[in-house]
Order: structure tokens, then sequence, then C-alpha cells
DNA sequence: CACATGATCGCCT
DNA sequence: GGCGATCATGTGG
């Protein structure tokens, strides 16, 4: 039996190999993920999540994330004020990573926001990697994980640390931002309409149903 | 200790 | 649009 053994997967994909340094691309102050959880979500589409992997750095722009409103959101891990090992990351202060394990084969990866003791998140569900890759590598959060080698190892690393995980504010003008529920979170009653999804209305890499790529 | 389930994906129909 | 893969995690006994 040739089982493939997920937490061998630590590479990020050679394709997504760029330069932070040429672009002139600047982080985010730690502020910024201190304040409000769902305009992080709305402002970090068009961002860069970048990964130093040996002497060279990997990235992808973000193009679709999902927040997640700690204790008082039923579809977030931390509702209630849940506090376990896993969900620990997400009670750090804003700027942190979080990570986790779904469905035996799949990490999703956070950026954690608001001030330590408050559990909010923003999921990042999808993202288009340097011209040229394919609009699929990073389309989803589990791909998202795997093209970047993002696993739980990563999970409670700071962003804003000056280490190898970054997140860099996008070049340009700002993208067109559709709205729309969140995906995969029937289970969690009101909240699962609540309009808590950011996407970039112009990218082929978006993920989820057709019908949650063209609203507002 | 046993069990149920999930912030997904890809393949099948 | 439906379903199986596959296992960490949380919950309850």
């Amino acid at each position: 039996m040739t089982r493939r053994r997920i937490s061998e997967d630590f590479c990020p994909d050679p394709r997504l190999c760029f330069d932070p340094q040429a672009l002139e691309l600047e982080e985010f102050p730690r502020e910024f993920f201190l304040i409000d959880t769902v305009r992080v979500a709305r402002e970090i589409i068009g961002a860069w999540f970048a990964r130093r992997h040996g002497n060279r750095w990997y990235g992808a722009r973000i193009v679709e994330t999902e927040a997640y409103l700690g204790s008082a959101d039923a579809a977030a891990h931390s509702w209630k004020g849940r506090r376990t090992p896993r969900v620990e990351p997400m009670y750090r202060e804003g700027g942190h990573l979080y990570v986790f394990f779904v469905y035996g084969m799949h990490y999703c990866a956070n950026v954690v926001t608001r001030p330590a003791g408050i559990a909010e998140a923003v999921l990042l569900r999808a993202a288009e990697g340097p011209e040229g890759t394919p609009s699929k590598l990073l389309s989803g959060p589990g791909r998202l994980c795997a093209a970047l080698g993002i696993t739980v190892s990563s999970s409670g690393f700071d962003l804003l640390s000056g280490g190898p995980l970054r997140l860099y504010r996008g070049l340009g003008r700002s993208a067109s931002v559709g709205v729309s529920q969140r995906i995969g979170v029937d289970y969690a009653g009101e909240a699962a309409h609540w309009p808590l999804r950011f996407f970039d209305r112009n990218s082929e890499a978006v993920s989820g149903p057709a019908r949650l790529k063209t609203s507002s």
C-alpha cells in the first residue's frame, strides 16, 4: 500500500515562486488586524500571502475570504467561547495564523483578527498564483494550503514577526469585491446566511457554486 | 475508550 | 448534484 502521508506535504508548488522585494510589496501594520474582522476579510482581497522555503519566496494573490466572528458565530470554531488546543491560536493577537485539518485530508488557513482574547479570524478560501499559473491551483481552501505547503505545523505563527510566512498589501487598484453567504456552514443556523464571504468578481480562481460568484 | 462529524475535493452520474 | 475518502478533534460514558 502506497498511502500518501499528508503531513509530508510541506513543499510549495514551484510555480508560485516570486520576489516580494522586486515588487516592493509592503506589509500591513498590526493595527489593521485588530479593529474590524469584516473589514480585514474584504480588504485582503488582492493581498499576497507569501511563504519563504529555503532561500526562495512563494506567494499568491488572495481572491476569496470568509469572516468568522468568534463566540457569537455558530459557524466559528470559537463559538460560545470554545477554547481547546486546536483553536488556541484564534485567541492570539490579530496577525497570527490559524490552520486546522478537515475531512480527513485538507488543511484550511485563517488570518486571526482582533486583540488577544477575542477569537475572530478570516478564512483564506482561494488565491491566484503569479501570471500564467493554472486558475484552479489555489481555488478552494484545501488547494490553497496544498499549493503553498501549509499544514497545522504553521498554526499559531505570527505573520508580522519578519519570519517565513507573511501577508503583503496588493498592488495597484483595488478589486471589484462581491459578497455572499459563507460556504459549507449549513449547520450554523441563522449564521449560515450572514453575508461574510468576499471575493474578487473578476477572478477565475474563486471557488464555490456558480450562484455565489455573481452576487453584489 | 468509543463514536460522530466536519470552514473539502474529485470523481461519478 | 451526489457521494466516498479519511482522520483529527470534541464530546460523552
